[in-house]
DNA sequence: AAAATTTGACCACAC
DNA sequence: TGTGTGGTCAAATTT
């Protein structure tokens, strides 16, 4: 297809600026690919490193983040946060005090960076799921970083790089869906529209570049998140992965939810390409897709994991305020993902879902895990080191939710309802 | 012609 | 029990 051929070149162009810009600004990565074999972490290092040189992060916070391991951290700010303030634990304000630090970045910075983050967060945590034991070296992180037992990590299906574009992108050729149709509304104070399009065209039309193969296999109206899901399955054949994309009125990805995990490793190929399709088509998507959750519905048990029950965490005030210049919630992009030990409340369970979910179901289980990492880094009273990672409103509950991951002992996180 | 997507209908579950 | 919603199926349509 012609849109196949376009992405793939504009793929293999926003591929070499891409390693240009490693090269000049990280000797880190120009070992990149070395090793086919672990290219999906290498390049997650390489988009780590990327964005954050184009983050700019001097902030000796990002440093030390990105010495913890925490890389992925990319200090963006989700401006949903400006919405937020004080909650039902004010414990959880003084511990995210000292999440002030990273509200230092410009905010139209984070505009830019939203999408990319994303894209970081969701590489490093394929990366973790699949290789727990090697993420952490790759990831730098230390031993006791990442304790987690191998089951724990088991979020395989975490690996939706959400940068790959709107997903289950329709075909670039098809204007009408709603999520093509916003895909190429360009977003103020970013590229020109022009500009927007020619990247748009070359969207991935039937999977989204995190390495599996996606078949659209329903959508469906929703009334409370006014808009849609789409409903797709890993087209492999024993897999029975399925992922459900959630869209805003507008057609914009809000969020998607992992069910089940894959039976097998991503594609090779596939993945090499997507993942970097993804990078490069990152800075395009930042203007699309302007939230983006991943939402995990995990089929094993979250088990060990220490599970904060709904805990309301105020946000930070301070990087409200900072970001509320450019706290169009719109342009916010949250990266969630979480692992949910509940089921969805009205989940089918027969077919494949009876064969492949079948822990997935914790009846009364409210806690959710969350693989993810994001802009705020904070100590909270539990004694751990939590990074905010999203947030987003949620449906019944007037207060948004929040998803910490814990920076230095698990990969897991917290949603904080 | 084959494969993928769209879309209305159906079913199951929760309230 | 009825209604609303979520998830899936499958025919029709599109690529």
């Amino acid at each position: 297809m012609a849109g196949s051929e376009s992405f793939e070149a504009l793929e293999v162009q926003n591929n070499e600026q891409k390693r240009q810009g490693n090269e000049q600004n990280n000797g880190n990565f120009v070992e990149e690919e070395e090793l086919e074999g672990d290219y999906i972490e290498e390049e997650e290092e390489s988009q780590l490193s990327e964005l954050q040189q184009l983050v700019e992060l001097p902030s000796s916070q990002v440093e030390e983040e990105m010495r913890d391991g925490q890389v992925e951290t990319l200090t963006v700010v989700p401006s949903s946060s400006t919405a937020i303030l004080s909650k039902e634990n004010d414990q959880h304000v003084d511990d995210l005090a000292g999440l002030k630090g990273n509200s230092a970045l410009k905010t139209h910075v984070e505009a830019e960076f939203k999408e990319q983050v994303g894209l970081s967060h969701q590489e490093v945590l394929g990366s973790v799921t699949a290789q727990s034991a090697k993420a952490q070296t790759q990831y730098q992180l230390p031993p006791s970083a990442c304790p987690t037992s191998s089951s724990e990590l088991s979020l395989t299906s975490v690996t939706q790089p959400i940068s790959s574009a709107p997903s289950p992108t329709p075909p670039e050729k098809r204007l009408s869906p709603p999520e093509v149709k916003n895909a190429c509304i360009p977003e103020a104070g970013h590229q020109s529209s022009a500009k927007l399009k020619a990247l748009h065209v070359p969207v991935a039309r039937t999977s989204i570049p995190d390495g599996y193969n996606w078949r659209k296999y329903g959508q469906k109206q929703v009334k409370s998140p006014k808009g849609s899901r789409s409903y797709y399955k890993c087209t492999y054949s024993d897999c029975c992965a399925k992922k459900i994309e959630c869209s805003d009125h507008s057609g914009r990805v809000i969020e998607i939810v992992n069910k089940g995990m894959h039976s097998h490793p991503p594609r090779k190929n596939n993945s090499t390409r997507e993942s970097r399709s993804g990078l490069s088509v990152g800075p395009i998507l930042q203007t699309t897709v302007t939230e983006r959750t991943v939402r995990m519905l995990k089929d094993s048990e979250p088990v060990t994991l220490s599970i904060e029950p709904a805990q309301e965490t105020p946000t930070v005030s301070e990087r409200k305020r900072q970001s509320s210049s450019s706290s169009d919630e719109n342009k916010e992009t949250q990266i969630k993902e979480e692992d949910v030990g509940e089921p969805e409340p009205k989940r089918r369970l027969k077919k494949g879902n009876l064969e492949c979910s079948k822990a997935n179901l914790k009846p009364g289980k409210k806690t959710k895990f969350v693989v993810h990492a994001a802009g705020d880094v904070g100590i909270s009273g539990d004694g751990y080191r939590w990074r905010k990672y999203g947030q987003k409103m949620v449906k019944g509950n007037p207060h948004p939710r929040f998803m910490f991951i814990s920076c230095f002992f698990c990969v897991f996180v917290t949603i904080l309802i």
